[in-house]
DNA sequence: TTGACCGGTAGGAAACCTCCTACCTATTGT
DNA sequence: ACAATAGGTAGGAGGTTTCCTACCGGTCAA
């Protein structure tokens, strides 16, 4: 049983490349996005479903495909969990870090 | 050999809260990071070295301890990979994805 | 109804992750 | 010099990931 960890839903490339697949090429079904990737169609299943438990995708039944979308909003805690450091790799705040630590040494 | 994979460095909850502590806490030592967790310190030093080979901290000798410090750049890339999305969670393209899809299907 | 097609689940191998306990080196204070 | 302290490395247990090959059920077309 796995938890509904967006961080970890990001942790591997394919999946990454799969919402970019629905990002750019919007709903698909799984054999479409399996034509990308050097990969059994299980495993993308398998990936497929990680992304859905995160509630990164939906899936719905369409004859006999389903079509997977992208659903990003579960990307908006990562975009929170990011905005804190962004003044930092932004220099500023990261060089008065240092200064004051330096002062912190004396 | 690891490879430094950002995105991997932060799918691990402790890791994430390592570098939380070191951005409102400024550069510290081990044992003062450690004494934030319920976990062995050689668990921590390795989680550390995670994030070292990812970029996302730098350690300098001091003494006998080793302060290490937050380097936010490395998240640039997270954030890079996220904003192409950012304009489908926030409504919008989403739902005009979805009408162009219906379109599509006619 | 029978076959072809879409896509999920089962089970398993191999690699990897995350924690532990020991142990080691380097520095500092007495 | 010796003990105490800081923190890394080694090795290993146990769980999780990531891939695979079978196999199964549902849908469509002949």
């Amino acid at each position: 049983m796995s938890e509904p960890d967006v961080f970890a839903a990001l942790a591997n490339p394919t999946r990454r490349e799969l919402l970019r697949l629905l990002r750019d090429g919007g709903q698909q079904p799984v054999q479409r996005l399996a034509d990308h990737f050097d990969m059994r169609r299980p495993s993308l299943s398998e990936h497929l479903k990680v992304l859905k438990e995160a509630g990164l995708v939906v899936e719905r039944p369409v004859g006999r495909q389903r079509l997977y979308a992208l659903r990003a909003e579960p990307l908006q805690e990562v975009a929170d969990w990011l905005s804190p450091y962004e003044a930092y790799w932004r220099g500023r705040l990261g060089a008065l870090r240092d200064v004051l630590d330096e002062l912190d040494d004396e």
